[in-house]
DNA sequence: TCAATCTATTTGTCCAGGACAATTAATGAA
DNA sequence: TTCATTAATTGTCCTGGACAAATAGATTGA
């Protein structure tokens, strides 16, 4: 059933490594033609890398906004071409140029320079301006630099973990058991990126809010679990460009329903700022951080009196 | 295509909150007769809340070890006795007893206590002591604890969020780029526990080893590129007994093809226990921290002469 | 009695190909 | 140009059948 020897992988290990799954896969190869992958002695598929590397490189331009039958038909030349051509030509110029430093010290593979670096930035800056005007363009400049594969995969995650350790170190030094509102934060399955959570825990911990960090892909039912067990004032969620934009309205309305009323839900994250339809009363859309300290700062001044009479 | 209201879910979300794949979970009904959705009104599954937290409880339980026809059948009542009964009585006791004062700092959502008991354990016993004896029964009590339901899943993640902090708090300290070998360290997709990882990575940075963290779930082409990048001696794989045990070793024989020769396959976790077969020389199978240590010192007297060389 | 080999059952994954709604693009009217 | 309607695109779901790998049970030999 699986991959005998080297360069073939099956279907399901082909879900795995692109995220394309495999109704997907199976559907594209009798409309477009391709993958078209080779038959192992059970006639089930076997996909060649070369059709692998082909389909995560789809894959990422798909995340980009780019539409299937435009690209799977197209030649390897063009599709990189496509990849470079959609890099969002970054307006913001760091001072410094931290970006370029970054991506140094990634292409020399020195995870511990790259620490270095962003502990100085936070410690110049201070957290607040750290993650919004250094982070947040940094993290789109990375993600631009895997997709047109000037860095990969790997690199992209040691800049990660590096960003994570730093965050999470800064969080606990703030963490305040007494603080208000108790913010839940976490990803619903089937989102993996935490950056983004971690960069809004820090900031609103930082504002005095208390931030219970649940990790990433928590099921709803645990959400709502946690949501109470923590009596938390407000339940944050991310999304990033990969979730399915259409999952996602459909996801916030279901958590709503099943939280109890009083909690507030909040969704931030780079997936949001796409979302054009229904601003529903009863959940807020925030596709940046300014925002989210707007919402903070509302819920701060309006249980204010509740806080003194308690 | 989605959940309407409240009190029902697709079959997708059914997949993402539960872990069963949709081919499973039509099989099951088919052949077992549960789960039996409903249909909505465009004949498509949907499941009642009531039957998606009785298959968690399954999955659960087949995570231990069980088979899903003794279970499926089987009366509520039934399943939670087996769930009680299937707890190893750990016969290890911590000295202080730090496991009930997890426990208790859990129950009553005390997150800086939990944290601040821990890094006292750590402080008192040292890195190895506190991985080896403290920390392990300490996660297989936590994790029995879950699946019998006296903790929920949050208060898991809580543990496991703690444990992280600390941890990787730990290996900054000790990392050290020139160390030796070079452990790149990491988990397949699928496979989302990352906390053997780090309990791993931090024992050998103690001992010299220089450990790249990849995170969780990377697949196996990027695994390739980061190993050859970050010139890595040793490719440390993690797998949990969630891991689906048929597919860890076909994947260590597709890793070790893919990877230059010279570099290691270490496979380590509670998955990797189970398995009685093939102690292929190709890759090496190490359940417990001790095992690992052994061929950490292995690799490094071996590599002795080589470095003095160099 | 225990261990090892063989057989039967269980179980997960795969396949084909058809259906349909939701999204996006294209078209025409105001 | 802008809005609304029609047409194409695309992801997900469905059924029901096939099969190998994993496991349990039975049988045999020491």
């Amino acid at each position: 059933m699986n991959e005998t020897l080297n360069s073939v992988l099956s279907i399901s290990a082909v879900e795995r490594e692109t995220g394309l799954s495999k109704d997907v896969l199976r559907k594209w190869e009798t409309r477009y033609g391709f993958p078209s992958p080779l038959r192992d002695n059970l006639g089930e598929r076997a996909y060649p890398l070369a059709q692998v590397d082909r389909l995560r490189l789809i894959k990422r331009l798909m995340d980009m906004g780019m539409r299937p039958s435009r690209l799977v038909n197209e030649s390897d030349e063009n599709l990189n071409a496509l990849a470079l051509a959609s890099q969002t030509p970054q307006a913001k110029v760091n001072d410094g140029d931290v970006e370029k430093l970054t991506l140094d010290k990634l292409r020399r593979q020195d995870p511990s320079g790259l620490r270095q670096l962003l502990y100085r930035e936070l410690m110049r800056q201070g957290i607040q301006r750290f993650v919004q005007d250094t982070l947040t363009p940094l993290n789109h400049a990375i993600g631009e630099a895997w997709a047109c594969g000037e860095l990969s995969i790997h690199e992209e995650h040691v800049y990660s973990e590096a960003v994570q350790g730093l965050l999470r170190d800064t969080i606990a030094k703030l963490s305040d058991y007494q603080g208000t509102p108790r913010v839940l934060l976490t990803t619903l399955p089937d989102e993996q990126h935490g950056l983004g959570l971690l960069m809004l825990a820090a900031v609103l911990s930082l504002r005095g809010a208390y931030c219970i960090s649940l990790g990433t892909q928590t099921p709803v039912q645990d959400i709502v679990e946690a949501a109470e067990a923590h009596r938390a004032d407000v339940v944050a969620l991310s999304f990033s460009n990969a979730y399915p934009q259409r999952r996602i309205l459909p996801a916030l309305e279901e958590l709503r329903q099943r939280l109890d009323g009083e909690v507030e839900v909040w969704a931030g994250g780079a997936g949001c700022a796409r979302l054009h339809s229904a601003p529903s009363t009863n959940f807020q859309l925030m596709p940046d951080i300014d925002q989210t300290l707007v919402a903070l700062t509302r819920w701060q001044s309006a249980h204010q009196d509740q806080a003194e009479v308690n």
